[in-house]
DNA sequence: CACCCCATTGATATCGTTGTCAAAGAACAT
DNA sequence: ATGTTCTTTGACAACGATATCAATGGGGTG
């Protein structure tokens, strides 16, 4: 049999409440007695049980991940950071697939919170773009922390990354490897981090007195597929580009698979960026030289602003930018 | 407020036992009563509150997912699967990392399933293979299904695939391609199923009265990298193969990789085949002909099962074998 | 010294289920 | 009619925590 609260209270002689308190970091407790009474958690090995403590305070020690992201190596560095971030502290996560295309999407995840009584959620690209759904969260009083958010509310609990930046970094590297003749795959349009990729590329360009041109700047969706189609488009065009910039790594690597089809090397031929350091850009050869944002850590972050809000530590855990690196590799090569 | 058994007690005029009795499909309850109350759990939305039935009948309605495995994908797939299988079951998640070379494994996984009153635990390779990490379990009494387990035992619960004949097929129709020289990267040794395809393709070439050439058979570990440098091997040899039989994808783009920085062309030069249809598989080019797994149906199957066994469900839903599908895409040609 | 105040502590109710056990009633045998 | 067994039902305790509120006692004030 577990040890219960009771027991501990018996062995610290104090009565159940007292050890109540102390466990549960409440004020006015006489330094002495929690002493006492700590020494008796430990001697005995006490651990709350959940399900009392659930049953009593009306909290689940649940968060969910929301997600709706394709980029299967993207959600698994998020919860690996989620989990890091509930290490020892008696949250757990639980994971939610959505669809943010259903019109069922407010109501399901309402009951979904209602039903099991989630504490927070912890919002991921592209559902922390809608604003109407975040929306509704609040009206519902459901607390959530976003990743990626489209605009950065004070007020709200989010991590952030300077994709804008990045990108703008990005390209300048491209144009200080002496590209002029530049193509850029966009992003999935829901994404807000498209946006301020593209929009990082345009001022990049724009700095540097390049002229855009849109006969080179497609409109991916972050799918392998949509940068092969964008690919096949581009080396079609009567000029073809000396260096593509795609807004994520998978869209590189398909367009790498339509240049190579093409009969084109790359980088000898054509260089090549990405974005995510996901996986498979140095899986493939030349490996890709894209922007590493610290995807883990962002989402230890999130989990930890709102588990500190959670316990009342709203002020000691904030919401935070967070600085991606340039990875140069093979993939983008000197004129 | 939350409509309680209570609540739906009163509505249907029973007492909150015969409520329980109900919604528990519990034997000895007057067809008529059941009805009743039926009737009134829908008409209030009666939803049984997780947290009061934990704490009463000491489960937590929660599996866990144990993994130590850095196939991000795989991993994604498994996790999906066992989450379309917990769906209205009441049953939850959680995923657990570990360290399966630690020599705490058995004590860090104990004291996880005791502190968090896991119902049931999912065991994925490498783990799967520890038989002295599956003992440990069962003398603690803890319930568990396992993904892959080396072997087959009819006592225990699992899910496993024809990794043997679907390596033995592979093998095969690289031989019905024309290739007679054909090399072998070994996964992971700790995994079994590393041991079930390279003994697949042992056969195969047997059978076919190909003799095997040791040169060309590395060890791997199912990583890229392990793949590269055994790729990087076998092009030292005096003689290379015309074929390489990669035991999954990564370990076959790692090859690809070298084969291509050798300045060999695949499928021109070499052909390559792959293991698993991880996504890596087709975002390569050319793309990776494959074996591909059920993973998610497999996994499905896997919490089905333990499920079943909670529920006293254990007649209607079995361990079992699931077939992978052969898929023939560019990187293997005829000769 | 009497008074009040505030910090500390504990007895007991409570959360929403399931488990125990006994009672009531139906069915059947004697 | 009586006893026996079996099915159906309900009253109440129990799970292990937190919440309420009152009791206790030490310290400060007049």
């Amino acid at each position: 049999m577990a040890v219960t609260i009771k027991d501990v209270s018996k062995d610290a002689v104090v009565s159940i409440k007292t050890v109540s308190r102390v466990i549960n970091n409440e004020a006015n407790v006489a330094e002495a007695t929690k002493k006492k009474v700590l020494a008796s958690v430990k001697k005995l090995g006490f651990k709350p049980n959940k399900s009392a403590q659930s049953l009593r305070s009306k909290k689940s020690y649940m968060l969910a991940l929301l997600y709706d992201n394709p980029n299967k190596s993207y959600l698994a560095d998020v919860q690996s950071g989620i989990f890091n971030a509930c290490k020892n502290t008696g949250y757990n996560l639980v994971i939610q697939e959505c669809d943010y295309k259903s019109n069922k999407l407010k109501t399901d995840i309402i009951k979904f919170v209602e039903d099991f009584k989630i504490d927070g959620l912890i919002v991921t690209p592209p559902l922390s773009d809608m604003e109407d759904f975040l929306k509704e969260l609040e009206d519902h009083q459901i607390d959530y922390s976003i990743i990626a958010p489209s605009t950065m509310n004070p007020e709200s609990l989010y991590v952030s990354s300077n994709d804008y930046e990045a990108a703008y970094a990005l390209t300048s590297e491209i144009i200080k490897h002496g590209h002029k003749d530049i193509g850029f795959i966009k992003g999935h349009p829901k994404h807000s981090a498209s946006h301020m990729r593209f929009n990082g590329y345009l001022d990049a360009i724009k700095n540097y007195g390049i002229k855009r041109n849109d006969q080179w700047i497609k409109q991916g969706n972050f799918s392998f597929k949509s940068g092969f189609d964008a690919g096949v488009e581009i080396f079609h065009s009567a000029k073809i580009p000396t260096a593509i910039f795609a807004s994520n790594d998978s869209m590189a690597a398909g367009i790498m698979k339509s240049a190579q089809m093409k009969g084109m090397q790359v980088p000898q031929d054509l260089s090549l960026t990405g974005f995510d350091d996901s996986p498979i850009a140095h899986q493939i050869w030349p490996a890709l030289t894209t922007v590493k944002q610290p995807v883990e850590k962002m989402a230890a972050h999130a989990a930890k602003i709102l588990i500190a809000k959670f316990d009342g530590l709203a002020e000691k855990t904030k919401s935070k930018e967070f600085k991606s690196d340039l990875i140069v590799r093979e993939s983008l090569r000197s004129l």
